[in-house]
DNA sequence: ACAGTAACACTAACCGTTAGGAGTTCACAT
DNA sequence: ATGTGAACTCCTAACGGTTAGTGTTACTGT
């Protein structure tokens, strides 16, 4: 149970709300690069450097909640069932997650995104620091003893994945033949003498 | 044969490399983000926009000559010998640029890009579009017929690899445990009633 | 020679981003 | 209650990358 947030914590929060829904309502109605951040504060009606102080860039609005993409994943790695093998519980929440971006709803989002250089660009950056902190929680589960270039490597591969299938015209085809891909080069990183369990 | 360049062409070309040799130049002095293109443009004794006209933007200043990375990843697919498998072929090629970076002289600009986030930036976004190119040309090799989707994932893979590689401790030895997976990877997508050659 | 044009310069601006400094609102301890 | 400090926001001004507009120079092909 959170205690009950105070008045500040709710206005801070409504601020910051209404700056995303704001923003992310004119980069559609216009194009990303056709709004600028001198027009986001005035439509939301605060100081440009009040945006700044909630988003650390004009693209951060745009993946305003997006942060919780790096928790699934290694949510995905340290939460699944004991002995669980790694691959297909990433596997899943890939799944989960492209589906996600291919809903309805989030359409016109991604065909912004996929129109603005400077957005695609820093998705992928955003991308890159998530294959890291999932190489992380793959390298601290005590149940697969890789190297640290294993676990980095295959974190990269699942990025790939994600970023691959997002793209591809058939997602979940493209998310079968990748993971098969994946599941291959996982498996001859299992040490030498370990036992029957497949990790 | 090419014709003797003409006078316009060479001053181009003269220009150019005035520009880029004084960006090295300062940006290994005081540092990339300490010299604004002003300092540049002034030390070279040409405009700013000059400069602009010659590079994108600033950081391509750094990356001048690294655009025949992506034409070496293509040749080392469409220029290697018949039938040599494809994975090895690659293995070499990004062995020798990991090496290559490596090398003394080539040191102080990769310590200078690992110190400048938007170099790096800058640079992940190149390998992309070089892993685009590689996956192309990998598409086109009669010898492997493979899906785009595989194409394109491999491709990745590789890119992936020389990025894990220069950064990791010892090169050598994470190029071969990497490639190791990227073979078993590759492995999976030969298409079933292929011969025996491996490919 | 002459016209066309590529390369370059200059100015002035746009845009994202940040620093500095001041004002307001809230949380909390007394 | 009230004072105090911190958090939030505002405003102004600037910095640095990038581009548009407009000439000017100097090479090229005829």
């Amino acid at each position: 149970m959170t205690v009950s947030p105070g008045r500040r914590e709710r206005k801070k929060a409504a601020t910051r709300q209404k700056i995303a829904d704001t923003a992310l309502r004119l980069f559609l109605e216009r194009g990303f690069d056709a709004v600028g951040i001198r027009d986001v504060a005035a439509e939301a009606d605060v100081a440009v450097t009040t945006v700044f102080s909630h988003f650390a860039s004009k693209e951060a609005l745009v993946f305003e909640q997006d942060d919780d993409f790096e928790q699934r994943l290694t949510q995905a790695v340290t939460g699944r069932a004991p002995h669980e093998p790694l691959i297909p519980a990433l596997r899943r929440e890939i799944q989960s997650l492209v589906r996600h971006c291919a809903a309805d709803s989030a359409t016109p989002v991604w065909r912004m995104i996929d129109e603005s250089p400077a957005l695609r660009e820093y998705e992928e950056s955003m991308r890159l620091r998530h294959a890291e902190s999932l190489a992380t929680a793959i390298a601290a589960d005590p149940d697969l003893s890789r190297t640290t270039t294993a676990c980095r490597t295959i974190a990269r591969f699942v990025i790939d994945a994600y970023s691959l299938a997002r793209e591809a015209a058939d997602p979940d085809a493209a998310l079968d033949e990748i993971f098969r891909m994946i599941e291959a080069a996982w498996a001859v990183t299992r040490p030498s003498g370990s036992s029957t369990v497949v990790t």
